[in-house]
DNA sequence: CGATGTGAAATGCTTCACAGCA
DNA sequence: TGCTGTGAAGCATTTCACATCG
């Protein structure tokens, strides 16, 4: 269920604001989606909201980090170290969840070895024996176009089995691999369908309310 | 629909290897979709199908173009620029398309100034007197997660409609703005997810098939 | 009373299967 | 013959509405 990360961004906000206890309304008019929605996601997980008053915000937060599998720790690999990759071993959302950034690889000679982080950047061609020390779960591929699907199939190789493609190419990859795709230019396009379906003529003046959110993810087999 | 600039991709890199005809089929399986959901798909723009032979791969990329607004020129404009937001002002992504990056903004007096591409970084109070030149479609923020609502409040009181958030946060808005969030953080929640329910007992041995990818978006009320 | 939890209805999306056309 | 285009069937998701309980 792709909406539960959101739920729980949302929680986590919540919380650090100081309300310990959140309705399905409130929720869900923070994700944009109706209550009656969040209540059938969260209802899915167990049923512990508390009639009358709603739901303990850090107890729905545990039980929605187990279904997440955030109990877990994901050892996590990032290959191009330019801005984006950058940007993405910085980010503090690896930190806070369970994801350890254990490896940061380039091609680069003048970027091996430059620390980011607490981690150093190593070159590529030690994906192997790093591998052999240490089991990695996530790829994420922040290099230009060009090398992406050399580095997929690298990555694969060395036993990974999910990969968060921020390159603009299409990858190919067997079907026993999880892919998901981040890319601005689809974003972007995405954002200019909706507009340009508000500017449309709908017949009458009235705008369209978009309660897009979020990234949702498709199923599983 | 969230898979058109999905399957955008994937013909423009077909044209590029020459391939002028592509079948449902083929594309279905580089979008890792239904051949049959393809047709039905590309059936919603009209029907300029060749039955035995495929789609002209460069005329489905206009129509497809056509469908999702990119002959208009939206102008976009990108908020906090360290890292991340240098990546997405790189990233060839925006010009390709009819995406044009027309402001850089930030705060930090280090940065204004700053040529990034061919664009030099404003200060954000500028947002004013940029948008009585030249409107704003619109707005990407890169911000830290502390400075977002912030910024998401000034690009809509200064006229923008659509907002692309980068920043770990939560953001209220209007109901008639339209908000996407593109946040790694939810990105690996999602993959690990997945993970865990490939990793999860499900009775046999066999590993059920992944078919997610891209980036879905949810619909319009 | 107020808000959850959940059958049941409504809606939307996906897949099938095949007629129809180049 | 091969592949599109599309009713119709099959699923899944969303919403409604209300009994239920703290």
């Amino acid at each position: 269920m792709g909406r539960l990360p959101v739920y729980q961004r949302i929680l986590e906000e919540v919380l650090r604001a100081g309300t310990t206890t959140v309705s399905s309304e409130l929720l869900g008019s923070l994700a944009r989606v109706n209550a009656a929605k969040v209540r059938k996601d969260l209802s899915m997980l167990g049923s512990f909201g508390t009639r009358g008053a709603g739901y303990d915000t850090a107890f729905l937060i545990e039980q929605i980090d187990r279904e997440l599998g955030l109990n877990h720790v994901w050892p996590v690999v990032i290959v191009g170290i330019g801005n984006l990759g950058r940007a993405l071993a910085h980010s503090q959302g690896f930190a806070a969840r369970g994801f350890r950034v254990v490896a940061l690889l380039d091609t680069d000679a003048a970027i091996v070895g430059e620390s980011v982080g607490d981690v150093t950047v190593r070159h590529l061609d030690d994906l192997e024996a790093i591998v052999s020390e240490q089991p990695l779960a996530i790829g994420v591929i922040a290099t230009p176009a060009s090398a992406a699907q050399r580095v997929a199939d690298l990555l694969i190789e060395a036993g990974v089995r999910s990969l968060l493609n921020f390159a603009p190419k299409v990858l190919t990859v067997g079907p026993e691999i999880l892919l998901r795709y981040v890319d601005l230019s689809i974003e972007l396009q995405i954002m200019s369908f909706y507009q340009s379906r508000m500017v449309a003529p709908g017949g009458d003046g009235s705008m369209p309310v978009i309660r897009s959110i979020g990234l949702t993810s498709t199923g599983v087999d």
